[in-house]
DNA sequence: GCCAACGTTGGC
DNA sequence: GCCAACGTTGGC
């Protein structure tokens, strides 16, 4: 069954533009344990909602999880994985922190309640929800 | 720029 | 293995 995520980046450093321009590339640096299991539970298919945090802090668009995780090069023990990703299309408006603060209904999303996690798992009502958010403009 | 939250490190 | 100290992230 397809699953739904979240991963953070500060757009600075690596946002959605660069994902873009990139057409599909390695989602690499994540070095948390509790996103590295997320990481690791992603599935071909799977969607990923881009974060961008710090001068943003709104979902600005979707991505697809196109090869399930392996070993990330970029590290310098086999402990770490990356996944790859392709962006499938940008929303239509940014759904901003705020606004999911607002909502009760996705007051427990792990964005709220753990802000420091950078690869988490979405809920199937609150990606749908997500959704329509970000076309109620 | 500050600070709270939280994850990681390292001494014991 | 515990926990204090420290570092980092990210919202404000």
């Amino acid at each position: 069954m397809k699953k739904y995520w979240l991963v953070k980046s500060e757009p600075e450093v690596y946002g959605w533009d660069h994902l873009v321009a990139k057409e599909v590339d390695m989602w690499e640096g994540v070095r948390n344990y509790g996103a590295r299991n997320n990481l690791k539970a992603m599935q071909q298919g799977d969607l990923v909602f881009i974060y961008h945090s710090q001068s943003e802090k709104a979902i600005v668009g979707i991505a697809e999880v196109v090869t399930e995780s392996y070993p990330d090069p970029t590290a310098d023990t086999d402990k770490w994985v990356v996944v790859d990703l392709k962006p499938i299309k940008k929303l239509a408006n940014p759904v901003t922190l705020q606004e999911i603060k607002e909502d009760p209904r996705l007051s427990n999303m792990a964005l709220v309640k753990q802000a420091r996690l950078s690869v988490q798992p979405v809920e199937e009502e609150a990606y749908k929800l997500l959704i329509k958010l970000s076309q109620n403009k």
